[in-house]
Parts: C-alpha cells; structure tokens; sequence
DNA sequence: TGTATTTTTCTGTCGCTACTGAAAATTCAG
DNA sequence: CTGAATTTTCAGTAGCGACAGAAAAATACA
C-alpha cells in the first residue's frame, strides 16, 4: 500500500465524514465504493488533485485510482485541469450541485432509459404476434411502460434546453406547483 | 433445482425477454437479479403467481424466491394476493407503471435521501467549527447539496400530494412546460 | 393433537467484481 | 535519443453477495 504519506491531503473531520458516506452510498447507486468516494474527494476539496495524492489520501492502490477516474471522465463528472508547469496530471469536479445532478441524469438517461426505452419497443412488436390472452395484457402494459419513459424524456427535455441559471430559479421559486393546479 | 415443469408458466418470447432485460436493468439500479426478475415476471404476467410456480418459472431456487419477495415487499412493490380455499400463497405486482414508479420513488427518497440529508446536515454542523481556508468552502458546497435535495423533496411532496390521475395528466399534457415560460 | 403442506431461516458454495501490485506503455526532460 | 517520471494495462487475489439445498419453523387441516 505503501501509502505515501507526504501526498496525503490533509481532510478535516467532515470532509472525511462526507467521503465515507458517500462511498456507501455509491454501491445503491450502481459505482463501487472506490468511484464514489473519489468523486466525493475532488468535490469537497477546492483544488485540483494528481491522482498519488488521490490514492494516498483515500489509501487505495494507485492502479485503483487510475481505472475509477477514467470511470468518472466517462460519466462527465470529472475532468483534467491542465497542470502549468507541472508534471502530474490534476484532476477536479464540478463543484455545482445541480450540474453535477443533471449530468447523472443525462447520462443514466443515455445509458439506461434510451436502449431499455428501445428494446421495450421491441418487445412490444414481438408481442404483436403472439396471439395467446395473455400477450395481450402484457402487451399492453409494456406500451403504457414506454410511454411514461418517453414522457419522462420530454420532461427532461424541456427542461435541460434551458439556461441553467433559470431552472434552478424555477424550481427553487417553487413555481413549479403551478403546473398541478388547474 | 428440481425445475418441477408442471408448475412453470408459459411465457411468451416477448415476456421472457422483458424480464431478461429487466433482470439485467436490477443491478444498476442497486437491486440483484433474481429480485428484478420476479418483480418483472409477476408486473408481466396478469394473473397473482405462488412462490414455487415463481421458481420454476425462472428457474431459481425456492428460498431464492422467498427471500426475493420479501425484499419486494419491503419496497411495497409486490403484495400477497390473498387465495381463497388456495394453500399456497400468492402474490401480485401493481401493474400501472406510473403506480411502480412513484412507489420506488418514495422509497428511495426514504431509505437514501432522508438520511443522507440528515447525515449532511450533521457535517454541516461539523464544519462549522473547522477553522481551516479548505474547510469553508466545504461547507458551503454540503450546503448548496442539502438544499438541492430539500428542494427535491419539496417538489416530490407536492407531485405526490396530488391525486394520482391528477398528476399523470399535468405530466401528460405538457403542461409542465409552463413552469419555465417565465 | 398429530400430520402434511408450505414458508422461512440457515449454512455452505460459487461466481463476480473490486482491488492490489507488478509489468508494460506512454510521456516528458535534457 | 536516452533515461526518468508517470500513467495505464494486466494478471492474480480476496472479499462479498447471490444463490442452492437442507434443516427448521410455521401454518393449515383432520
């Protein structure tokens, strides 16, 4: 583990706090621990970080550290910061809340609602042939199953066409309870 | 794995299928296989089912099914259909997507969110009393993230408070749109 | 109350994924 | 171009969760 003490960034109790129980939380969210927690670092901490002083501080193997940022970079929610100078490649996270939330659903919706939306069509079809009473039910269902997936794409839609700084605005003003009231 | 035949029911391809995909959607959503799978096969297929027919079905082992419809009960997802003059005990899934969909909503929300929230606001307090530059920014970072999550409850609260027909039309018709014309 | 049926709990096994440490590849300085 | 620094890939290990099958408990019936 050999774990390098010197690179150590120096967490207060509750950064450590934080990163722990997000590394727990990572797992019921379908990222391991290691993933999760990594993030959970580079957001909590104001600055860049090279990836030595990532696995020093969260005491994983350096090859670890290497394979979960790549994982993150696919996921959109950490990129390099160009080290001036520097020999280390840095890394950091957007700090946004609401970015970083938008961004996972961005892309659990590419990863997961579109090809399960597409294979749901096909299913559909396939059920179109099979004329026994039960294909009928459960054709049926699996139509009103991709419609509430395509409406919930149009809701995601509409609202990540928008300037971020107004939507924000609009769900914070809680104006969104108007749409429910007519 | 005594596959007793006799019990199984006859899926049509399109329903196998469904609960293939279904099964393999589980994991990254934080629930095992088998666990999606019956929950696939029992939403699919019209009529309530009994644990052995569930087993054979899918060819799993008995007390693989039991503990799997517990913990589909626990996230209210399944019922015990009650069987008149039946031995065996049977169990139905609620069949509305939208239903499916809220229901694991509140879930989440109660089992991740809520605690998680409350665990924020414990490191906020935390941070409070850490003098160090870092710490600061820390904090209002776990902030900003609790408020995110306080106003997506907020939002939650008022979609659930509504009735449910109610709901689906807002979402439906496109109305939601108007939040952000504004 | 005893017996048959059904469900749950328990124990051990298997498989898979996360993870480590080492080796290979890449990048960069001189 | 050469050698040091750094990152990535690779192969092996370990730990954990899913699962099967057996044993125990609960339930229904007579």
């Amino acid at each position: 583990m050999s774990d390098d003490d010197s690179l150590k960034v120096a967490l207060t109790p509750s950064m450590e706090a934080y990163i722990l129980h997000w590394g727990e939380m990572g797992p019921q969210w379908g990222v391991n621990r290691t993933v999760a927690q990594i993030h959970a670092l580079l957001w909590i901490w104001s600055e860049a970080l090279d990836a030595d002083a990532i696995a020093a501080t969260l005491g994983v193997a350096r090859s670890n550290v290497s394979n979960s940022l790549r994982e993150l970079r696919d996921w959109g929610l950490v990129k390099p910061a160009n080290a001036l100078g520097r020999r280390k490649e840095l890394f950091t996270a957007d700090k946004d809340p609401w970015e970083v939330f938008l961004q996972v659903l961005r892309e659990r919706r590419k990863r997961e609602i579109e090809p399960t939306l597409k294979a749901l069509r096909g299913f559909v079809a396939m059920a179109e042939k099979e004329k026994s009473p039960e294909a009928a039910g459960a054709k049926m269902r699996m139509l009103e199953l991709s419609e509430l997936m395509e409406q919930l794409c149009a809701i995601h839609d509409t609202a990540s066409a928008l300037p971020p700084t107004l939507l924000r605005k609009a769900l914070k003003g809680g104006k969104f309870l108007s749409i429910f009231k007519s």
